[in-house]
DNA sequence: GCTCAGTGTTACACATTTGTGACAAACAAA
DNA sequence: TTTGTTTGTCACAAATGTGTAACACTGAGC
């Protein structure tokens, strides 16, 4: 399975530092805010799979910021752990009710934060996770399975999207022909690898906007290479 | 809504009495058993929306119990939450790892059961308690079954009302007509996949008032897709 | 300059995928 | 029962994608 990623949120250095650490080891991604602002437009922007959301925060709290985020239908699936340092129970029941996901009472160990993110996780759509991949303002989100330009959205029939999907997986390497006909139409087909060429041109055509067709390079004698220098 | 169905399971009638009260008084339905095998059998034949598990009982205990159920495919999406006596730590990870979806020390107050029992029913069906979800005016409200498009009530067949509940709860994200089946439909009816084509049509045209069929967009080669983006 | 292999570009016929309306079976309400 | 609704499937139409060939262009070597 494609690995997670995580926003923490917590106003303290330190305890962002000790959570990432606790979650790189068990193999999930990490990104970090220091605020609810930030946390916000990190949420929009990477779309992560789970908010660990420490509760106590200066300006917006944590208890906040998961009202606002369940509330607006945009945000709303992203599933919240709540982080608090007293476990009293008016603010247990508060954590749940405006509907986070679960709620974890400093200290804890790390077993038992990944244990409960992994429950939380499951009941989550097991098919999320899929990050999407960019390049020079190009990005390619598999989940929706959306190419843009600088957050325009460009039109690929399916075989471009295979292609640059491939691309964007295996950047700065040259490709025969055949070996692209192997990865992106897979093995057993008999196609002419001239239709590689036709396929690569279509691909650029729509990469077109802001010169993005340069990222296809040829590479004479050879075949074509998916690069983001010399750009 | 509906009222939801707990079975609580536990092996001390007193215990169960007291459970039984708390959740009658916040409008739960409840069953009952006394160890696991009634239990199980009891999940199989009525179908309960979530099981209050305690650990600790003669025979099959508790955890056994969670696990097995888990293990199997069709009981597997049941919800757990298991009641302990202790709270000792390396009890609550052993539970969370073997998929319960949550973990309550006794001695616990009404409010917390059902608060935390709210919060599992609400991450297990995201309608449950949810309020109206809307985008660009499209309103779908799960407590009165009703669907909206600028306060104008729209028609939908109990097909095509999952069908948009689920795009509305899973937005931004391609699926196969493979994994609509699996989650309108429900994973073990034999449908033709051609046949998610047409309720996509039905639930199109009942959404044609003022172009908001474009939220229900093809991708080809792979599904449908449910965005209020590109609109 | 010329030649030629390699590549770019276009057009078009064909294949595949999706949209649409019709229909009969299943189902529910009366 | 009758009536009306919902559902799954099919047949055909429409839209879109695909592979191929033909021709144009490019650059390297002579």
């Amino acid at each position: 399975m494609a690995t997670r990623t995580i926003l923490i949120v917590d106003d303290e250095t330190a305890i962002r530092d000790m959570l990432r650490v606790a979650l790189e080891m068990a193999d999930y991604q990490c990104l970090e805010a220091g605020n609810a602002q930030e946390a916000h437009s990190l949420i929009i922007d990477k779309r992560p799979d789970l908010v660990l959301l420490d509760w106590m925060m200066p300006g917006t709290s944590g208890l906040e910021l998961a009202r606002r985020l369940k509330q607006d239908e945009v945000t709303a699936q992203v599933p919240i752990i709540l982080l608090t340092a007293k476990g009293e129970e008016d603010n247990k029941i508060q954590g749940l009710e405006v509907g986070a996901d679960d709620y974890i009472t400093k200290p804890f160990s790390p077993r038992e934060l990944v244990a409960r993110l992994k429950a939380v996780l499951r009941r989550t759509d097991p098919l999320a996770g899929a990050t999407q991949i960019c390049v020079q303002g190009l990005c390619l989100d598999p989940s929706s399975h959306r190419v843009t330009i600088h957050d325009q959205g460009i039109d690929l029939g399916p075989t471009e999207y295979r292609l640059l999907e491939f691309f964007l997986t295996h950047q700065e390497r040259a490709y025969t022909r055949s070996q692209l006909l192997d990865h992106v139409w897979g093995g057993n087909v008999y196609v002419e690898e001239r239709t590689v060429d036709v396929h690569i041109r279509r691909l650029r055509k729509a990469l077109s906007i802001d010169n993005h067709e340069n990222l296809v390079q040829t590479v004479r004698g050879t075949g074509y290479r998916f690069s983001a220098q010399g750009y």
